[in-house]
RNA sequence: GGCGGAAUAGCUCAGUUGGCUAGAGCACACGGUUCAUACCCGUGGUGUCGCUGGUUCAAAUCCAGUUUCCGCUACCA
């Protein structure tokens, strides 16, 4: 019988820099999967890569001095050289610049113009500025946005726009009859309440602001939104052809069984990338599983703090299999896992070193010391024997049981409960007094061959998390990987087998305070090549590209007023999460101004500030407060804002012109 | 503001449709053991199961209200 198909996919890594830990969790975690899988005697397909197009990737290399693809090709490299130095068995390793995919998704677009679910559209009278939104038509209310009630800016750019509305219905109704396609369940409600309920507006699927992306083909102002050149991956990975020459590879995996990607890009999963393929007539994938994210524990990961963890780090510290337990098993189902060094430590000498690398030795050991190295089922079964026999023959059970749940960390935790299971039982039998008795040989010769037909089985349990361990294991026992099927009987490890006559140390215990001392090393060197970063950022002065807006008349300019205005009073607005309302002394006027800054400055230090203020800005209700004017900000690429303040000091009122 | 979720031992969390003295791992303390990587095994908690009410023979579990935190989303004049 032909083996059933079995096709995952991760997120394809965005090739803006190196991936720290918690983006290299997601391939472990999409191989461990994998791994298992295959195990269980599906023909396993593995699809990861990189996403290599946009206005950002523009930017960088041109902050890095190099082209866009030099640029690319060294970010995919290296997050090809992480990948593969945590041991992942992906099968097919796409990257966005590849001409054959490059090809088709020119094709795909191209279709879906020609079939009418894209068409040119145009921002005149549909595009408010300040809402940064487009609009249908329909959506206007008197012809005004529908957000802000104001005039809606005219266009001076075509796009393109695929038809979200022709489809909403059928993909409302595929997520109701298919319980199982977004996972966490919880994050169905999410997709579902805001956006596929409220009804979806039509996505812009292209870009005249740069040229960084595949250009459309017929019309090469413009390049394919990144978010359709980067899903189409799944598909063009597979050897897809739009004009019905697919690979059979195609045929034999789409659609996937699963869509492993981080919580943060559900949406483009369950609702474009769907939509998509229904306008390309082709079957949605199995299932989306947007999983969490792997935190550090003190504090959010930044360059500057010198606290970013890259998986190279670890893996010199502690060995690949040690982090890839790590990860895999410090990640709850649906919630945040939290990683830092001294819980690293911490699971690699309780868990690893204790648990798991100690019982392998001393159960060698003992074989050695015994009966030098040959293990032999003699038969001589006791009532104790039979606790650990059970729980051996039920482990399979209950790690598919779990991995068919996605649960992971889960399906670990049952491999390590049977080796601790092992240690009990060595100390309920007493080897070592067994040892002691000339009439009991028998017997220790039973108890031992139990151990090693027990670690057997766990060990190749474990190949799917930790490969080179399961595999270490399994050379000294001197046997090799039995499948899920052959776990069904106790025994199978052939009597008269002779161990390896020296266990070689799997885990070696680590000092927590040594690791910490090494860690200060790296941290402090991290953050002097951050600051030294950041010295040349100042010298070649990063820049910001905005959306240019149409010229305006001196006039214009002039219906502005601008003055200088005096912070007095400042509290939060209640009920909102990222508004401020000032008191402002304007010349011997005050003035009440919200403003969304809440999370770049705090009421206190807001008073006694002297800012920038357009004063003449008709009044309007924000979260239900009068607001009677707008406090001017610089906002960079992230969106952090700062207020603008004059140079020198001025009084309250003073003219900006 | 809208929708949803969470609150259980020092820490991280389990607790299926309400049912026996509320559990696991880690950490900590004590005891045992010596085959082994100072390891393993055992024992040890008076935990207000966020708070207040209600339903019930019985509530961590169901209902209402309340507080705090989190996620998505809206607001950024």
């Amino acid at each position: 019988m032909a083996k059933k198909p079995y096709y995952i996919t991760t997120a394809i890594a965005y090739t803006s820099g190196k991936p720290h830990i918690g983006n290299t969790y997601e391939i472990v975690l999409a191989d461990s999967i994998a791994r298992f899988k295959r195990q269980q005697g599906f023909d396993v397909r593995f699809q990861t890569g990189t996403d290599e197009h946009g206005q950002k990737i523009e930017l960088k290399a041109q902050e890095a001095g190099v082209t866009p693809k030099e640029f690319v090709d060294q970010v995919s490299g290296e997050i090809k050289r992480i990948w593969d130095l945590m041991n992942t068995s992906y099968d097919k390793f796409i990257r966005t610049t590849d001409a054959d995919h490059e090809k088709q998704v020119q094709k795909i677009f191209k279709k879906l113009y020609e079939k009418g679910d894209i068409y040119k559209g145009h921002y005149e009278g549909l595009y408010c500025t300040p809402c940064e939104s487009f609009f249908t038509a329909s959506q206007l209310v008197d012809g005004k946005c529908p957000d802000c009630g104001r005039e809606c800016q005219p266009a001076k750019e075509e796009a393109y726009f695929l038809k979200m509305s022709k489809y909403a219905d059928a993909l409302i109704n595929h997520i109701n009859t298919h319980p199982e396609f977004i996972q966490p369940e919880s994050r169905k409600n999410e997709m579902m309440n805001n956006f596929l309920l409220p009804g979806l507006q039509d996505l812009c699927v292209s870009r005249t602001s740069f040229k960084w992306g595949i250009p459309v083909d017929f019309d090469d102002k413009h390049v394919v939104y990144v978010w359709l050149d980067a899903l189409s991956n799944y598909i063009t990975g597979l050897g897809f052809d739009l004009d019905g020459n697919s690979d059979e590879k195609f045929e034999k995996y789409w659609p996937a069984d699963l869509h492993l990607i981080g919580k943060d890009i559900l949406r483009f999963h369950t609702i474009y990338w769907p939509i998509m393929l229904m306008a390309l007539d082709l079957p949605l994938p199995k299932q989306v599983f947007g999983h969490p994210w792997l935190l550090q524990g003190d504090g959010k990961m930044s360059k500057s703090k010198g606290n970013v963890i890259y998986a190279d780090q670890l893996v010199d510290m502690f060995g690949v299999d040690a982090v890839r337990y790590f990860v895999l098993h410090e990640m709850p189902f649906e919630s945040d896992g939290v990683i830092s060094w001294e819980l690293l430590v911490e699971r690699m000498n309780s868990d690893l070193a204790n648990t798991l690398g100690n019982l392998v030795n001393r159960t060698i050991s003992m074989s050695n010391k015994y009966f030098g190295g040959v293990v032999t089922n003699t038969g001589v079964k006791e009532a104790v024997d039979d606790e650990l026999i059970n729980l051996t023959l039920a482990t399979p059970g209950k790690v598919i049981a779990k991995m068919d749940q996605l649960r992971v960390a889960d399906a670990i935790t049952e491999i390590f409960t049977l080796f601790k299971r092992c240690n009990k039982y060595i100390d309920e039998t007493m080897p070592w007094a067994l040892a002691k008795d000339e009439a009991k040989q028998d017997r220790l010769q039973t108890v031992l061959y139990n151990l090693v037909e027990s670690i057997s089985l766990g060990a190749a349990l474990l190949e799917a998390f930790m490969p080179d361990t399961s595999k270490k294991i399994l050379e000294q026992l001197n046997t090799t990987a039995r499948t899920l099927e052959e776990m069904d009987t106790y025994g199978k490890y052939v009597s008269g087998t002779k161990v390896v006559e020296k266990p070689e140390i799997l885990f070696q215990r680590l000092d927590s305070k040594e690791i910490m001392e090494k860690v200060a090393v790296i941290q402090a060197e991290q953050k002097a090549a951050a600051a030294a970063a950041n010295g040349e950022a100042v010298a070649d002065e990063t820049v910001v590209d905005i959306e240019a807006k149409p010229e305006i008349s001196y006039d214009d300019f002039m219906k502005m007023q601008f003055q200088v205005g005096k912070i007095i009073a400042c509290e939060e607005v209640p009920k909102s999460k990222k508004l401020l309302c000032s008191k402002v002394q304007i010349g011997s006027e005050v003035k009440q101004i919200v403003s969304g800054i809440k999370a770049y400055y705090s009421p206190e230090e807001m008073v006694g500030k002297k800012v920038m203020v357009l004063v003449n800005l008709k009044p309007a209700k924000l979260a239900g407060v009068l607001s009677e004017g707008m406090l001017l900000c610089a906002e960079n690429e992230k969106g952090e804002l700062a207020l603008m303040v004059p140079e020198k000091d001025m009084p309250s009122g003073a003219e900006i012109c």
